[in-house]
DNA sequence: CATGTTAATGACACCAAGTGCCAAATGGAA
DNA sequence: TTCCATTTGGCACTTGGTGTCATTAACATG
């Protein structure tokens, strides 16, 4: 499981010849100048210096060049709901850790969205993402189930699990869609929406109403915290 | 657009040798017994009678086998949106027409369980299922914007679409870990968690909490319904 | 220095999904 | 019978992905 590269300043047997995020910009920089679909694995193995069996090795499959280190970035996510379930509510500790698993500093935001852009544009990619999205959901059910939430058997993490990821969707899509808009503004507005449910006409909740939604969360959360924590 | 297996009683041309159902029906038959990572389009063209280039002009893909005619249902979906929003608020119309989408007979059952369970089950099979999902989420997003929900560039819409799919998803899963249950109750149940939000706790809503939200919305549903459709 | 150990690389053959192309088959219509 | 429309099937090809094995490059030891 540890990962060959980061072992002792001395590895014994013969040395990489290259690692993981040079094949990864290497495939990136095609992807971004012809399109996924028009790239084949052979030219990324090319443009990267490695044999084609080489490159299989560092990358199972052809969407995980995209998806990159998403993977090992889901622990930072398990960290973050732990951390935030320590001094808020449950709900607003899953909103702001979200928000905060998906913060990206300005300096990679344009990469960001293109990696986005891709995975959410090309439809190869968006079927495979499912896959990835299941690990995030299960970092969020496997922590509401430890946080006591549902009895032993209810699916009930699970529906917030789905909930939490249709949210985080819709937020991505439509960052996506507005060109100078902010992703975590979005991802705020939509877990709003997640704690208000749907109303009668299925009208937008105004502006209002959202930050009332919070304030009254953050006013009666005292007793509620107490109760829950209990639980566990 | 018109399928050609429906023409007139005479046709021109070499008549087919065969049809979708037949081949679908032959396909299943193989995926059930052995998996379908395990069946090959070779043996599944041996076993429908029909060559190899044939069976990909009837399915394009593998996975197109399994999911057989949903592309076209789709339509009685919109049919079923269009029909409960007549005669109920927005949010209830949602409610029933997916439910109903997803009611099937008796006799069917066994064989709607095998399928679904392959869908979420099989890692390929769930990626790809992502395209098919989307075609479901458009239908309720087109349907809501006609219905004058969100402004015109507004993301709501898509957000709606999203968690209905979330709920619905979570439904089923749920169904196919549960041998006994019911699959229509478990979606009314996660239509219902929409509806009421989370709340700060993430406690479960009680059954009586259930109940009240839909019997609250129900007395209330004349003057909102009124305004939604003076949208239109 | 010679030798063995360890781990990565690269070459090759192979499989399965899917596509393009074209000739052959099959019926109705002229 | 001949023409025409349409489906079928054969074949070669591309691409993603896997299994196997010899080769290479370091380190360790005698």
């Amino acid at each position: 499981m540890k990962k060959s590269n980061e072992g002792p300043a001395t590895r014994i047997g013969r040395p990489r010849i290259t690692n993981q995020g040079e094949i990864q910009h290497a495939a990136m920089r095609l992807f971004n100048s012809r399109g996924f679909e028009d790239v084949t694995m052979d030219e990324i193995a090319d443009a990267a210096g490695v044999s084609r069996r080489t490159l299989f090795r560092y990358f199972a499959t052809k969407h995980d060049l995209v998806w990159g280190e998403f993977d090992g970035s889901l622990l930072t996510m398990r960290l973050l709901l732990e951390q935030y379930a320590r001094e808020l509510p449950l709900r607003e500790a899953l909103r702001k850790a979200v928000i905060d698993f998906n913060s990206v500093p300005d300096s990679e935001l344009e990469t960001h969205r293109q990696r986005m852009r891709m995975i959410l544009g090309v439809p190869g990619l968006q079927a495979h993402s499912t896959l990835k999205y299941a690990d995030w959901r299960k970092e969020i059910v496997d922590f509401l189930r430890e946080q006591g939430v549902g009895s032993k058997s209810s699916w009930y993490p699970d529906l917030i699990g789905h909930l939490c990821l249709a949210a985080s969707l819709s937020a991505y899509e439509n960052w996506l869609e507005c060109e100078g808009s902010d992703l975590c503004t979005l991802l705020d507005q939509a877990y709003s929406m997640l704690i208000i449910g749907l109303n009668e006409d299925l009208t937008a909740p105004t502006a209002t109403q959202l930050k009332q939604s919070r304030t009254t969360s953050r006013a009666a959360s005292t007793r509620q915290a107490a109760r829950t924590r209990s639980k566990n």
